[in-house]
RNA sequence: GAGGGCGUAGCUCAGUCGGUAGAGCAGCGGCCUUUUAAGCCGUUUGUCGUGGGUUCGAGUCCCACCGCCCUCACCA
């Protein structure tokens, strides 16, 4: 027998134990408890003594046993619950029969408690316990009570022990809670609606990405998990509901990394007759009123950096940052050519052909965008660590977007970063139909079958029927989490993320 | 996919130059009615990630594989 079916074989003896007793180790309903900091609340405004336990004030707890003091006639056990932390006192002379059931608790039992509230000599608000109920005998020990549970890979494969085990991770996600809630709430009150559209789609589309493949048995078609709900949210602008988001968790069948999660959740958002300007002030105003909720705090230091989300965001032209960190103009070819050249930077794809001198063989408008976005990804991106706003994007890269009426070759979009990384991609939507098939016709990125230029006749004929003008924006929840939470890790703000099967 | 790091008891971690596998917590037995990671005495627990190899001898050196973390690539 090994260690693990030992603790388990006598715990479960020890569940026998209190059966035998006359106490149901797996007790039921126990109702009417209070919270930790509840009572430590209450205990504030009641006049107790050190050392003396209190005749009238009563109090109701229970929670998961951390600590376990048995001084023989005596214990102490801490419990924990979803606030916070309580003592409990047991004394063999208070609870007669009952003091038996104490020395079969161990680490990790869920136990409720009722008894009276008393401070001890050294200060700690402890109920002392007239009534113990067994709640649920655990069979697994704990991690070790004072370093928890730290190994990375355990933590994530067993996140229910993590999270009992390390109360700030707990916080983490009551955080992401309290940011969603702000979101929803914030666009609520812009006069949006929420709606659900479907995650298992025919055809695939709304961003660049690889999907999930899967398989309806009875209908027999292959489908694809989402990559986007963008194209069903328009069909709703078509269809004359204005104002619209999705809370969307989407599937992109792509690498894995500190910031990236083949199930990751987006808000995206569509309102009818606005541009990208509009959407702006969207991205920035779900954000402030997430930090309006969590703390307030508008300068917040993530990492090791000081950021500060005060509004309005800082604004730059695409162009302008490619001109001032790369020391290229934008509509320059050669230049970016060189530049491109001078940085290293080359495309492969999955049989390590190298695209770069195709794409600049061709010197086609498509392939100079795709040069330029990585010029402008070496060179730019890293100094976006600060909340901004980078609009105007080259065209080529963007078959969604309406071009600028000016420029052909500008499409009104902007993307927003902090700390290097996109936190959310925004689009004066296309609504000419012949534009939007000539775009999804062409394809985006050469080389790319996963592009979000799969025809979708379905779509276009919706766009036939007439969309309005409108801006659209999504935004990485958990990128926004990762950033208000201070979490290096988009696994750490998700709560089962990915993990190979053992 | 490439490079780097890690993997030792249920948990947190030591393990020197290749020479019998260690500590703390947890567990088990005992003492203890005001503890705060309670304390004291005694004590159990190992596929050293897996499989090969080198060696008289491998946790330690070499190779392969598995898993995780980090960086990069793809991407949001």
């Amino acid at each position: 027998m090994d260690r693990e079916e030992q603790f388990k074989h006598e715990r479960l003896a020890k569940a026998d134990k209190l059966r035998a007793m006359g106490i149901d180790p797996y007790g039921g309903r126990f109702a009417d408890v209070e919270s930790a900091v509840a009572i430590r609340t209450r205990a504030g405004g009641l006049n107790l003594s050190p050392g003396v336990i209190s005749e009238g004030d009563r109090a109701r707890a229970a929670g998961r046993i951390v600590l376990l003091r048995d001084m023989g006639k005596l214990a102490f056990v801490t419990v924990r619950d979803g606030t916070g932390e309580i003592q409990i006192g047991l004394s063999k002379n208070a609870m007669s029969e009952q003091w038996d059931a104490v020395k079969l608790l161990d680490l990790g039992d869920i136990i409720g408690a009722d008894g009276r509230l008393g401070v001890t000599k050294t200060g700690e608000l402890t109920i002392w316990v007239d009534r113990l109920h067994v709640l649920c005998k655990a069979l697994h020990p704990p991690p070790e009570k004072w370093h928890g549970l730290t190994d990375v890979e355990l933590r994530y494969r067993h996140r229910y022990v993590d999270l009992f085990s390390n109360p700030p991770v707990r916080d983490v996600f009551r955080r992401r809670s309290t940011i969603v809630q702000a979101v929803r709430d914030y666009l609520i009150g812009c006069g949006y609606i929420e709606v659900e559209t479907p995650a298992l789609q025919p055809i695939y589309g709304g961003a660049a990405a690889k999907p999930f493949v899967t398989h309806h048995n009875t209908l027999d078609v292959d489908l694809f998990l989402r990559i986007s709900p963008e194209l069903y949210l328009k069909r709703l602008l078509v269809g004359g509901l204005d104002r619209v988001f999705e809370v969307s968790r989407n599937f992109r069948n792509e690498g894995i990394s500190t910031r990236h999660n083949p199930e990751f959740t987006m808000v995206e958002l569509y309102e009818a007759y606005a541009d990208y300007e509009v959407m702006m002030e969207r991205i920035e105003g779900m954000t402030a009123l997430a930090i309006e909720r969590l703390d307030g705090k508008m300068r917040r230091t993530v990492g090791d950096k000081e950021l500060d989300f005060s509004t309005p965001w800082a604004r730059h032209r695409y162009g302008d940052l490619l001109k001032k960190y790369a020391d290229v103009d934008m509509d320059d070819a050669d230049g970016v050519f060189q530049r491109a050249k001078q940085l290293g930077i080359y495309r492969t794809d999955k049989k390590n052909v190298d695209l770069f001198a195709q794409e600049a063989a061709k010197g086609s408008m498509i392939d100079h965008s795709v040069l330029v976005n990585d010029v402008f990804e070496a060179t730019v991106e890293e100094h976006l660590v600060q909340p901004t706003i980078v609009y105007d994007y080259p065209a080529a890269l963007c078959p969604l977007t309406r071009r600028s009426a000016d420029r052909s070759d500008i499409a009104l979009r902007f993307e927003a970063y902090v700390c290097g990384m996109e936190l959310g991609n925004a689009y004066s939507e296309l609504n000419d139909p012949t534009i939007q098939r000539a775009n999804l016709g062409r394809g985006t990125m050469a080389g790319e079958q996963e592009t979000m230029a799969v025809m979708d006749e379905d779509f276009l004929l919706s766009l036939e029927y007439g969309m309005p003008p409108a801006g659209g924006l999504g935004v990485g929840i958990d990128r926004l989490v990762m950033m208000l939470t201070d979490q290096p890790s988009i696994r750490d703000v998700i709560l089962f993320p990915l993990q190979r099967p053992r």
